[in-house]
DNA sequence: AAATGACCAGATACACACATCCAGTCAAAC
DNA sequence: GTTTGACTGGATGTGTGTATCTGGTCATTT
């Protein structure tokens, strides 16, 4: 039994859930059209259906609107790449084709990983130093210090290093479309093929090298899955923290 | 022996070209200091110890003296690049490093090829749409479709997907570091390394596969040092038109 | 002729008043 | 209890007159 809420639910959880996504919704929607700094609460109350007063029944201030948008579509973002990684190896490149995959079909999460401005405004900046920066990063030189004990990543970088290509790679590849003449880019699919094929190469051991035992690959499929699972895990925490108690909730007020 | 001020050297080519390079001395220091919009004709002109209206004898406009700036920077990359690629393979992941390698000790450059208006301010954009782009892109896509024949490079791409991979790889490795705390980052000439160890990685085919007989890797070390130079030429052809001719130079004066 | 720096005009920054917008509130209507 | 939407105040734009700055010129100096 995992109840936990204690008090009182006010009325029909389930539907205030329901209208809390269709706000999202329509917030998400009219971020990409119109960008952060001119999405009205207005907007996105009209959009939904609902009244502006509504909206602040379910997040304090505007910033915790598109806070928990951008949280949502982390989840979102890390559960399909946990569906894909379902029946997966766990290397490094198939996962970075996975995360690339993800990413160049949510415009909002590639925005927040590449900070732009043009969508996110004024909000850019702040989700870095906020969120994730130190938990993430510390969680992933965990997982990468893993992943070289089974040989799943060249012994000859420090995890350190191992992040910072990953971070280069990936960056490089989402971005450098946005700075190309529309004419020279790819198409998407191919784009995350090859950022997890540079991703793969740059932090794998040469095939010959090292040949990744049996068990050490379905641990380096574990370790993954885990790692995966961990992070989904956190978002959705985090996530819930963001949609669920409407301001009168007793057990929200003290947070944060 | 003296000229301190009122010296009237008659006119003195090689003195005329000292003194421009002094200029740009000059302008390349202020405008790191305090980056392009903020570094004015007089600023320069007093770093520099001469009167303002000496540097319209050399340039026309404020924009021409940094394109000029630009320039030069970009022909002491190239001559360094080359220099070092001298006696090397010409494989990618080497000259890849090289040019990393000089990109990083080259703060404006830098700034240039990763757009950063903090440093060029309004010049930003401009430089990117005039100077390099198309003619630039054709001869490095010429130069890998050349490499590609030469099984220097993977036969599985594309030369446009063998650009791509090269921007999107060079550009994360130069810019993450900036947007890493700067605990996060790695020693300048490390970061060249793995620049070029992941581009080489990802655009070299796997060694076993295809191994490149003597007489390819002789003519890759050839194709590369001629692109090099090839580049190196147009830069510095380019930097002669924009130093050369105080306004009256015959050739010169068919200008606008 | 070569170099200078006082000079000019146009652009840019500043200061203020005024209009507009919009996040957040709350009394009233369900 | 829940939802609404008119309302408010602080913040953000806009217009304007003024001051300052700075790219570029050119008569003067050496």
């Amino acid at each position: 039994m995992r109840t936990g809420k204690a008090g009182r639910p006010p009325q029909d959880p389930a539907r205030q859930l329901a209208r809390a996504h269709r706000i999202l919704d329509a917030a998400g929607e009219l971020v990409l059209r119109w960008g952060y700094d001119k999405t009205t609460i207005d907007d996105v109350a009209t959009t939904a259906g609902v009244a502006k007063g509504t909206i602040y029944l379910h997040w304090k201030t505007r910033e915790e609107l598109f806070s928990a948008l951008l949280r949502r579509e982390r989840v979102i973002l890390l559960t399909e790449v946990r569906r894909r990684a379902e029946d997966g190896t766990g290397m490094p490149g198939e996962l970075i084709t996975l995360l690339a995959g993800a990413l160049v079909e949510r415009p909002i999460m590639k925005a927040s990983l590449l900070g732009d401005s043009s969508v996110l405004g004024k909000l850019t900046r702040l989700k870095r130093d906020s969120d994730s920066p130190t938990a993430l990063e510390t969680h992933l030189e965990t997982y990468l210090g893993e992943l070289m004990t089974y040989g799943a990543l060249r012994a000859d970088l420090t995890p350190r290093e191992h992040a910072h290509i990953l971070a280069s790679i990936l960056y490089g590849f989402m971005i450098v479309p946005q700075l190309l003449p529309a004419g020279y880019r790819l198409p998407d699919a191919r784009l995350a093929e090859l950022t997890g094929d540079a991703g793969g190469r740059a932090l794998t051991p040469n095939a010959p090298d090292a040949p990744v035992t049996p068990e050490n690959a379905r641990a380096i499929a574990r370790v993954t899955l885990d790692y995966v699972d961990n992070a989904l895990e956190i978002a959705q925490r985090k996530l819930a923290a963001s949609l669920g108690d409407p301001l009168g909730d007793p057990l929200g007020s003290k947070e944060k």
